[in-house]
DNA sequence: ATTAAAATTTAGACAAATCTAAAAATTTGT
DNA sequence: ACAAATTTTTAGATTTGTCTAAATTTTAAT
């Protein structure tokens, strides 16, 4: 499997997830920043090499395998992400760019050994389930800050955007997954926040709030 | 740079080192396992870009860029082998083919701090020398075993012959680096040694000694 | 020094992955 | 339902890295 061909179904499982709707050529092009040219003929290779259903002007969807196969590569990354973070001290906006690189290293004995290194951990630096070898994972239970009623509380496992920009705003601000985050107070105006977190009281806006993920307390 | 180029640069070091004189083209396709003419390809390429000067019908050398290029690609390499071995618990003939693939990874970042992970070391897990960050290395003061005289005792620092089938052998043996080797007598006939080693005698042939580098004690 | 052998380069082809521009199919709006 | 807009595919070109076969240059032998 060549390395354009793995990241094309990553980034078909990512749109699509293992259901068996069928993803546009569109949106992957757009995605994978590429031209829908270019993905139809990737989708045929894809095709013929069993990774994916394609069925012309309609689409592509992972079959059992391409599913097996992302997930695999999703393993591999995230658990360098995690590798990045707790042995090298990286930052989890510096983490994305190198497991890109990192994920396509070939050798299964390499990738169980940093998962034993790692304690095998369930989840990544931004909260994201890490699949294991035979590509189970579970979704954690959890919903975004905006959506919860002021007077309860949780704590942060997650970010919806992963961007650099964001994660740099969140280490400024101190917001740092683990966090016990309490609901004070919602305004009807803009729909920010007041919240309690790690003991200080602070004010954030729908913007934030929609992109940090809570696991609520039982 | 790309990958490609990379495995050239690394190979011209490893057939001339910094020396001046000229590598053929055959050569390096025979190293390469690849044909003269994809070679002659790359020179130009790699002249192109100031990595070697390439001198038509006589060969290529690196240029000071293309030797501290050449020096950064061995480091990761060889750093990537001591992590594989020292975090890992590779053996040490299963961590070339992943190393070389592990030495591309492009980040700066990364490979420092797999430096600092691993206290600096000098030498990786076969005795060759590590270049430190700005390309400086130290070549230890080491002799075949094959060519010390009975009576004379030194420890086994490095291997000449790298493969796979060597390195086995070395530790289904229980040779390692580190070991003290006292030369007890060496046959006229065929070569062979009686050595004493970490307090066992053993009996090795003229193949085998002529493979191992060992540091003489003062 | 001339020729035969060996090494090296050139020319032309190919596969992978991409692109642009044009053609074809699908979807949308009325 | 049909034309217009959008999406998708096809056809042909490009780049990178490789190959084979032929041509050229260098080296070696007598």
């Amino acid at each position: 499997m060549t390395r354009s061909e793995e990241n094309y179904i990553k980034t078909i499982f990512h749109l699509g997830g293992n259901s068996s709707a069928l993803i546009s050529t569109n949106a992957i092009a757009e995605q994978m920043e590429t031209k829908p040219s270019s993905v139809t003929d990737m989708a045929k290779k894809l095709a013929e090499k069993g990774f994916v259903y394609y069925k012309k002007y309609q689409g592509v969807s992972l079959t059992d395998f391409g599913i097996k196969t992302a997930l695999s590569i999703i393993r591999k990354h995230r658990l360098w992400e995690v590798f990045l973070v707790e042995k090298l001290d990286f930052s989890w906006d510096e983490v994305h760019e190198v497991a890109e690189q990192l994920e396509h290293i070939k050798s299964e004995k390499l990738i169980d050994s940093i998962d034993a290194l790692l304690d095998f951990p369930k989840y990544d630096p931004h909260g994201d389930p890490i699949p294991s070898k035979d590509g189970k994972f579970m979704e954690r239970d959890k919903q975004l800050l905006s959506d919860m009623d002021p007077n309860t509380e949780g704590v942060c496992v997650g970010v919806k955007d992963t961007s650099a920009a964001f994660l740099k705003f969140l280490d400024k601000n101190n917001i740092a997954l683990g966090n016990t985050i309490q609901v004070l107070e919602k305004e009807d105006f803009d729909l920010s926040l007041h919240i309690k977190m790690e003991g200080k009281e602070l004010h954030i806006s729908h913007q934030i709030a929609s992109n940090l993920y809570i696991k609520k307390n039982d």
